[in-house]
DNA sequence: CTGATATACCTAAGAAATTTAGGTATATTA
DNA sequence: TAATATACCTAAATTTCTTAGGTATATCAG
């Protein structure tokens, strides 16, 4: 299982990349996909899930739409134009923060 | 420049891989080193730093040493045998991570 | 010789984000 | 029918960081 510690700060950029790709998702549907595509390595739990997506939408990065299936309701979240733009810039911070992590990390040069 | 709120969560092995390689450092040192190490990208601020230093003393994983260059004082730190067993969990710890975000990043199969 | 920058340590208030530990409700499966 | 899965949520406490200082010595440029 990876250190939860370890998600700080990636948060944000974990649930636009799959946004990204997935144009809508709910949050129980992140929380799955993220265990699914890790092999169950990595669990993002609901109680930094659910007030990430809220920040989200507060900055105007995503919307929502509630829709009800069967007697259940899911809020479908989706990036606004605006997201659509941040997405991209976090995934080029993200890729030079693991190069300079590497950097630090293995500088064994031989 | 590397967004500062991705390092949340690496801070600490980030400083104990630089003192399992370099057997002793202070604190303004390994602010320089890190500078160094990945071209001016990377740069820890000491408001982090300092804390996350006296953080891991307390655990038992650091131990410091006060020594006199000239009439400056510099506060050498230095891994203790708990520490450089923790260095080895947190790197593993961080490679998983690396591993895992990339599944998530660029699940792009083809 | 003096002002700016570099070296070198530190802390405290506030902000941000997470963990922990719940709560509610429906659907499905054993 | 009890347990698990699905599906949302929040609030208190904790942790950690950012911001914005403070102190002091050393060095270098003008």
């Amino acid at each position: 299982m990876i250190d939860p510690k370890l998600l700080r700060g990636s948060l944000d950029t974990i649930i636009l990349k799959l946004l990204d790709e997935h144009d809508e998702m709910y949050g129980y549907q992140i929380t799955q996909l993220v265990k699914e595509l890790t092999a169950g390595e990595m669990k993002l739990t609901e109680g930094a899930l659910y007030p990430a997506l809220h920040r989200l939408e507060g900055k105007g990065i995503l919307t929502t739409e509630i829709r009800s299936i069967g007697n259940r309701m899911r809020k479908y979240y989706r990036l606004t134009e605006t997201g659509k733009t941040e997405v991209n810039h976090q995934l080029a911070a993200m890729q030079d923060f693991i190069a300079s992590i590497n950097l630090i990390l293995k500088p064994k040069i031989a």
